[in-house]
DNA sequence: CCAACAGCAGCACGATCGTGCTGTAATACG
DNA sequence: CGTATTACAGCACGATCGTGCTGCTGTTGG
């Protein structure tokens, strides 16, 4: 298989970059087919449904997210080094347009509508919310952070900072969205380690998955 | 001007309901109309194009989130006890499905597609972050919060807390979404007292209107 | 080198999109 | 109460949507 396979990563590249700034919704097929130089029912032919093609364009991204910030994070040394480096490559893919903010915008667009999705884009999530507390734990377990921080928090955290940053920067184009930011990481980071005003119990109960 | 108008704010009141979910795109001049009763001509009789219809959904929910989340919070004492109850009724939208994703879901739908609809978006957000700042800097002045505090930081930082909380509710799901988004809420609110750990000069210059 | 097959274009389909025009019934005003 | 204006339905239009089927053409395995 290695032609077909070649035109169809080509068109979910191309697919990718139309659905990160139309919306996966507003991914059409003809469109994608002019893009691409196919014809719609060329194009068609590799995906038996539009359904199918958003989540293979899903899937797609999600592989690019995972080259580009998880993987080079996790050779970074662990501990904060390795949170530092996953925070940078992060950054870095939204500063250009790229499949980034495909997740964000699909899950604004998706998160009141049913269906295998928003399924996935819960899936991805939180398999990628579980990746970055566990870089937490392992800072956490090396000292780098407090022994009472607590890592599902820190994730969670890490991605608010990184929707506000991808809205200040992509909608309204504020020339200090990055450095706010990075000024809202330096201070959970900063929080985690002192912080622990109280005792809470941190409780550390893993997530439980949402759907079915 | 009475049944006119009268029926144009129910069709705005269900534009916003659908709007919020399918996203200002996905909202259709056909099913708007059979949602409301209406015929397709006759509803497009009151607006003259979807883009200012689009607009004018966009009017109405930005009337409603004054109306439910600023007004609220502005009769409440000024300083911390004014932001915590903007807080509150911030989350309290997010809650049940209303207008105030609205905004999450169109910011993240147009932050790549020019025009007139994104620019409004930008407007509006500015005028939401211009408020909230005031709050914190009322804050600041009395003495709530660190006098090296950043209100517009402050502003920056809520605003994404609300976005990190609407999509861990609304498309995760997730239970512990709201004590999650309290307690960043809480952290940034503790850091702004004591956390001026140097004394950056807090840079309290306004923002410059990003579009013409 | 040839047969089997995969990749793709052409064309067609029903549905729905946004947008007009025309007529009629309801409303507002004097 | 009569009239002028407004609100709305009916219908129609070109365009585009997602999705199939048919047939040609280039690739590929034996």
């Amino acid at each position: 298989m290695n032609k077909g396979e070649a035109t169809r990563q080509a068109i979910l590249e191309q697919a990718a970059a139309v659905a990160a700034c139309q919306g996966l919704a507003g991914l059409t097929i003809g469109s994608l087919a002019e893009r691409t130089g196919l014809s719609k029912s060329g194009l068609f032919a590799h995906f038996k449904s539009k359904e199918a093609l958003q989540l293979q364009v899903l899937a797609f991204a999600r592989d690019r997210f995972v080259d580009g910030v998880i993987r080079p994070a996790t050779r970074a040394p662990r501990g904060e080094a390795r949170v530092r480096a996953l925070f940078e490559h992060w950054i870095e893919t939204g500063r250009s347009p790229g499949p980034g903010c495909l997740f964000v915008s699909a899950s604004a667009e998706f998160d009141d509508q049913p269906g295998p999705v928003r399924d996935q884009l819960v899936r991805d999530y939180w398999d990628c919310a579980d990746s970055v507390a566990q870089m937490f734990r392992t800072g956490i377990a090396e000292g780098d952070f407090g022994a009472a921080a607590d890592a599902e928090q820190l994730a969670y955290d890490l991605h608010s900072i990184m929707l506000g940053f991808f809205h200040a920067h992509r909608l309204l184009g504020d020339p200090k969205a990055e450095d706010r930011a990075r000024r809202a990481f330096e201070r959970i980071l900063d929080d985690s380690r002192g912080g622990g005003e109280a005792g809470r119990p941190a409780h550390p109960a893993p997530h439980v998955a949402a759907v079915p």
